[in-house]
RNA sequence: GCCGCCGUAGCUCAGUCGAUAGAGCGCACCCAUGGUAAGGGUGAGGUCAUGGGUUUGAUUCCCAUCGGUGGCUCCA
């Protein structure tokens, strides 16, 4: 797949791309080709290889780029690679590396290169070149490893560079895991054994990273979704079909009071529809034939056949048909967070991020063309709300669009509207001065999207948020409104979903916050912690006057120790701790400790309770 | 779905080279009433994921299924 990239800057920002990063390294290399940790990582991949071939002469070698963190290298062998390996193989790699052996670069015709890896029988090897040759080239480059004591070549691979001068330059690497991977990344192909390898400049950089990766598994949110005790799975229930428990439930609820405030402020009606459909409806739709196989199969009822909704946007569209519109309704607004159910693959689930039934935080705008403008405006400018409220910053905007070879089969055959349409949206974006990066054969059956991108603590890649423009599927379910001039005209559809789902959103600020949200989300915001047992009547008290509050708040009455009941309400999160001894009882006062802090205020009850009240609510 | 790996108490994990299992935390009870991250004691908890197979005997070995997981593919 070639990957276009363009991106627009307009002012600078901190992201993390470590897949938009591995893209360009290992499809457009010219990007990064100067970069000195290209050439280290890239060597060292090559050092692998060869360590692989003396471990497996028999290996067959695909390719082995660098990538945002190190590099990886794709084999056939003999037998599936165990982790024991890894440590044997990077002594190898050593030894290989003490030899200092040259990197010597050669160019080839394409005949001459075909003729040598089908001499070493390297079948991946020759369909590569055979692919540039189609491609027009005439010459490949090769790139020897030149034992610099005998002058002997220790390995040879199809490559064009750049590298270090010698296997010595290769950095500070660790091999870091065996993967499976699909030769050229199609799922049609024989399954290859990947093998990455962390790789760094010094000892110092390989070691923070690792040290950093396992800081990061700290606040993996299906670590700290258990310890919090927000969500748990069952086997009896189904493969990611989470269970929201008590504490998730406050959370997923206080999201929901959030979108509703939000949505009202904007002009959004709330609608409701059913979980399941009738197949018509998907068959109108357009979805069945795309996304069939990621569907719960049908139920089969008196000669009907239902189907659970994977998407909102059929009903949206049937509320918005039911009754008759002018542009004077103009611009319609459907909210609903809808439930939907999708059957992803099995191996493609993760935690709370990926996932088979889920709740959507959906709306669609039907609108006209000419207030497409200001309506996509306004949806960005609710995500940047978002963004600000949560304190978001590490997250990539996406301009999604389709890809010619997709047309008429990804893609509604429609070229001149994808353009068109992927234009407005690049307009909106840049009229806005929102950084963003434009991404091919990303989009959706319909239309172009806006998507964020973020990534979970161990470095997945997930679409947050996604904004839809379509084109397509108002006409399908014949939308129409009466324009001024008393004509029928179909409405465009922006399809948006600031905050996710509550399954991706929450995953997301588990880890964004690890696990310590902020009080107006925190499914505990105040914990009452008497010093001693002889003070519960106080913290009794107190309890009644903030629950009548509406403040979430626990009383720890039990007989442990104040050391432990501080240390359970820290290890829980909690952000606020009121400890209750002689003095605030005598004084109606409460000693305010806030989670990760040591500091502490004594202030009275009254004044507390007022900040509480105003710090448990969210402006919007 | 594909290539691997994993599944022992509520949680985190040890263990059994084949003779039905342990620790810490948590939980219950008792003692201690303690001013800021684990006070002390006692006790209850397990068909060793499920179903087959091999074996005198399986939690342990083999197969399948379910679930989790590292990647790949996919992601409306």
């Amino acid at each position: 797949m070639q990957c276009k990239i363009k991106i627009w800057h307009f002012k600078a920002i901190e992201v993390k791309l470590p897949s938009l990063t591995h893209k360009i390294m290992s499809e457009d290399i010219q990007v990064l080709s100067e970069d000195r940790l290209y050439c280290i990582r890239h060597s060292a991949s090559h050092v692998l290889a060869q360590a692989v071939l003396d471990m497996f002469p028999e290996a067959k070698l695909a390719i082995g780029p660098p990538v945002d963190n190190g590099f990886y290298y794709d084999f056939e062998l003999p037998r599936a690679l165990v982790p024991e390996d890894l440590p044997i193989l990077e002594k190898k790699m050593k030894q290989i590396a003490k030899q200092r052996q040259k990197f010597v670069q050669s160019n080839k015709t394409i005949d001459e290169a075909l003729a040598f890896f089908k001499a070493i029988d390297q079948p991946y090897k020759v369909e590569l070149i055979e692919g540039l040759k189609e491609k027009g080239e005439t010459e490949v480059g090769f790139y020897e490893n030149v034992i610099p004591q005998n002058q002997k070549v220790a390995f040879v691979d199809l490559c064009k560079g750049p590298h270090t001068d010698h296997t010595g330059d290769i950095g500070e690497f660790k091999l870091a895991k065996i993967a499976g991977a699909y030769w050229r990344g199609d799922e049609n192909n024989i399954m290859l054994q990947r093998i990455y390898g962390y790789c760094f400049e010094t000892k110092a950089e390989l070691d923070a990273y690792v040290k950093q990766l396992e800081e990061a598994k700290k606040r993996d949110h299906r670590k700290l979704g258990k310890e919090l005790e927000l969500f748990t799975f069952d086997e009896e229930v189904g493969a990611g079909l989470p269970l929201w428990l008590p504490k998730g439930s406050i959370i997923v609820e206080e999201l929901e009071s959030l979108a509703k405030r939000v949505e009202s402020k904007y002009g959004y009606q709330r609608v409701r529809s059913p979980h399941i459909a009738k197949e018509e409806l998907y068959i109108r739709s357009g979805h069945l034939p795309y996304y069939k196989d990621s569907m719960y199969p049908p139920m089969e009822m008196d000669n009907e056949r239902y189907y659970l909704k994977a998407m909102n946007c059929p009903h949206h569209h049937k509320i918005f048909g039911a009754t008759p519109k002018s542009y004077r309704d103009l611009p319609v607004r459907y909210a609903e967070y809808g439930h939907c159910y999708r059957y992803e693959d099995s191996g493609s689930l993760f935690g709370l991020m990926r996932v088979r039934s889920l709740c959507m935080n959906d709306a669609h705008i039907y609108c006209s063309e000419e207030q497409f403008e200001s309506e996509f405006s306004k949806v960005i400018e609710m995500y940047l709300f978002y963004f600000e409220l949560f304190g978001i910053d590490k997250y990539q905007l996406r301009l999604s669009k389709h890809s010619k070879e997709g047309l008429g089969k990804k893609y509604i055959d429609n070229e001149p509207l994808w353009i068109k349409t992927e234009d407005q949206i690049r307009q909106v974006l840049l009229k806005l001065k929102v950084p963003f990066v434009e991404v091919e054969d990303e989009a959706a059956f319909y239309g172009p999207k806006f998507d964020v991108q973020i990534w979970s603590v161990i470095g997945r890649e997930f679409t947050l948020a996604t904004n839809q423009l379509d084109f397509g599927v108002p006409e399908r379910f014949n939308l129409t409104y009466i324009d001024a001039g008393g004509n029928e005209k179909t409405p465009l559809c922006i399809h948006r979903a600031p905050l996710s789902t509550h399954e991706r959103m929450i995953g997301f600020l588990l880890e964004h916050y690890a696990g310590a949200f902020p009080v107006w989300l925190s499914p505990v915001q105040v914990k009452l912690v008497p010093v001693s047992t002889v003070f519960n009547e106080y913290a009794i008290e107190l309890q009644q006057a903030l629950l009548k509050a509406g403040i979430r708040v626990e009383l720890d009455d039990s007989t442990e120790s104040l050391g432990k009941k501080i240390r359970n309400a820290e290890t829980a999160k909690t952000p606020i701790m009121l400890v209750l001894g002689e003095q605030e009882v005598a004084n109606k006062e409460v000693t305010v400790r806030r989670y990760g802090q040591r500091e502490q205020t004594t202030v009275s009850f009254e004044d507390f309770m007022a900040s509480i009240k105003e710090e448990s609510v969210v402006k919007v």
